[in-house]
DNA sequence: GGGCGTGGGAGACGGATGGGCAACAAAAAC
DNA sequence: GTTTTTGTTGCCCATCCGTCTCCCACGCCC
């Protein structure tokens, strides 16, 4: 029913107890004796008059707001944020917890960023999530560290405060492993220009797994260009087009799912079938690309929803004291990247 | 600095007057007479301890707490739902206000989206944005009625809430008509099989616009198919190959950018290469696909953001008792559909 | 004595909580 | 078998959280 206005006072007045009985009973405060009888009586009244606590005035005594500040970059223009926020979403509201979302840009000062932190401190947070747009290092501002936080797909130049990552290497180990196992001995990589951790561990995890497989990582083809649908066109044409025929890649590893729709539109052009002539493996499971690609791309998904619940779980846990967020400081949480098998992959032509 | 917990007594305390006064000078109280020198001592110890207020305790007081909560469906599955949120956070940031987003599911029963508002409540936000994932009726959960809302992206089925959507039918027209004015006669249009107001919307406005062209819209080719890339795809196969050659449409509007992704690929398989032969617009704009896609794709963008930064100004208007919601309630306010020009339309071959 | 310029006191706002205070019962004292 | 003592139970009073705001006080000048 509509409560509009009804407070504690009011049920207490129906129950005919005071306000203190029934802030003891309907918050079950254990050291709090009362009778079965009058709980009961206090509870109906409460129901009946369709009350609900006021947050605020709790929150101001109690010096817990039970809200989450999420600071996040550039919302709207990648999907990421979106699985993020859902993950932390979904994990906060299963413990009692809401989240308050600023949007930030990955551009923005960093003055303007400690505006914000400003305005979710002023707010009274128990803590704050920081969700950067991709895994790099970010500039903090100070004041983040005034209450609990954790930092997602990032780590902090300074890297004293708790974070969590998508595991690049294995992610790329994990990619790179299924082209090898489907028998491809000639594959390609078509890498990213950026100097972001995900370009030197991909790549680092595309050489590994060659080596390991007894191939030469050392001398496999890498292409670089901006990880966008245009550079991955462009590097899959200089990579499919370099050396004699029996060079080519029979299979092409791509930085990024933009990137791999860039890559099919080269095998097009060249007469390649994906994935009869050609196999490809992308990265970050973009739905929106990876499932609609013809045929759908086989691709290594980013955990950004488990990496959103992981960070509020842990927010969680320290603001009630379960946890020491410093101790896990020292060294990012590093979460796996699961391969999504879609038809992109086949064995190479015998 | 830091400030942990400075409060309005500490400054007035530094600057040795009272609490009052401090509350006076620092919200600029109109008719509180303060010396400008005092005013000053005031800010220079509040500057100095680092004092912020403390939201909650304001908010308590004041009644008001200068959040709006948004009840968004599917935050992560469509980028829709970012782009209203920045357009709301933004709108919202500019006049002081903050969000609290809640994700919902297009799925999810009345009851827990009632629960869902209930969470909202009891924070005693000042406004409620509910948006939705696609244009629709929504049955909205009948406590939202108690505080000011809008509803974005959707029409109530109750029909007595102020709410905001996008112009489809004049969307369609424009996008129609790019496609008349580049010279085509024979048009077809891809449609969604949902029962949403856009499907009958935006069929209504391609077959008026052909009509006012002198073209026969009632005769114009139509074909229905689910409105994701395979659909789009079956459907432009049955477009284009049905009839005789001469019959053949040289254009193609389609319900959304994934159905146009699916008549590339018609196309492609048909040998039809695009503008040349077969020129397409699509609806939606989604950066994604509609920017990647080789050519890009023309298309009509939906209002996304404006619409979450409009339905914020409404919101805070009403808050602040300078615009009455229930006045814009007897319809939906509805917002153009612009035309982004990009690379899939040309004239048809003479 | 009224007006003006300056500033402070004392409740709210809605709920949480530690310390008490009655009432009654069981145990101990006589 | 009556009194005390010592506990329990069950519940409420008084305060506090941090800020705003109505209303009054004081000094001084006409």
């Amino acid at each position: 029913m509509g409560n509009k206005n009804v407070g504690i006072k009011d049920v207490a007045l129906a129950a005919g107890v005071s306000v203190t009985t029934v802030s003891h009973v309907l918050n079950e405060v254990a050291y709090a004796r009362v009778r079965p009888e009058t709980k009961e009586k206090v509870r109906a009244a409460a129901e009946q008059l369709g009350y609900e606590p006021n947050r605020l005035a709790q929150a101001l005594r109690t010096q817990r707001t039970g809200m989450l500040g999420l600071l996040s970059e550039d919302i709207a223009t990648t999907p990421h944020a979106g699985r993020i926020i859902l993950g932390a979403d979904e994990a906060a509201k299963a413990r009692g917890y809401n989240l308050m979302i600023l949007n930030t840009s990955a551009a923005a000062t960093l003055d303007s960023r400690q505006a914000d932190v400003e305005a979710l401190l002023e707010r009274r947070v128990d803590g704050i999530l920081y969700a950067t747009m991709y895994h790099r290092n970010v500039d903090l501002p100070p004041n983040l560290g005034n209450v609990p936080s954790v930092l997602v797909d990032s780590v902090s130049t300074g890297g004293n405060i708790t974070a969590v990552i998508p595991d690049e290497e294995s992610g790329a180990r994990t990619a790179v492993s299924a082209l090898v196992e489907a028998g491809h001995t000639r594959i390609g990589f078509l890498n990213n220009t950026d100097d972001v951790p995900a370009t030197h561990l991909r790549l680092q995890g595309f050489r590994n797994t060659l080596d390991e497989a007894g191939l030469d990582g050392g001398a496999a083809p890498v292409e670089s260009a901006s990880s966008e649908v245009q550079g991955g066109y462009e590097a899959a044409r200089r990579i499919l087009e370099r050396g004699a025929g029996a060079d080519v890649p029979t299979a092409l590893f791509c930085y990024n799912d933009r990137m791999a729709m860039g890559a099919y539109r080269a095998a097009a052009e060249l007469g390649l079938a994906i994935p009869a002539d050609l196999s490809i493996v992308g990265f970050d499971d973009q739905q929106l690309i990876a499932a609609n690609l013809y045929p759908a791309l086989t691709t290594v998904a980013l955990p950004h929803y488990e990496m959103g619940a992981w960070a509020v779980e842990q927010l969680i846990d320290a603001i009630e004291g379960k946890t020491d967020l410093a101790l896990m400081a020292a060294a990012p949480t590093v979460m796996d990247c699961p391969l999504v098998r879609r038809h992109s992959v086949a064995p190479p032509r015998a």
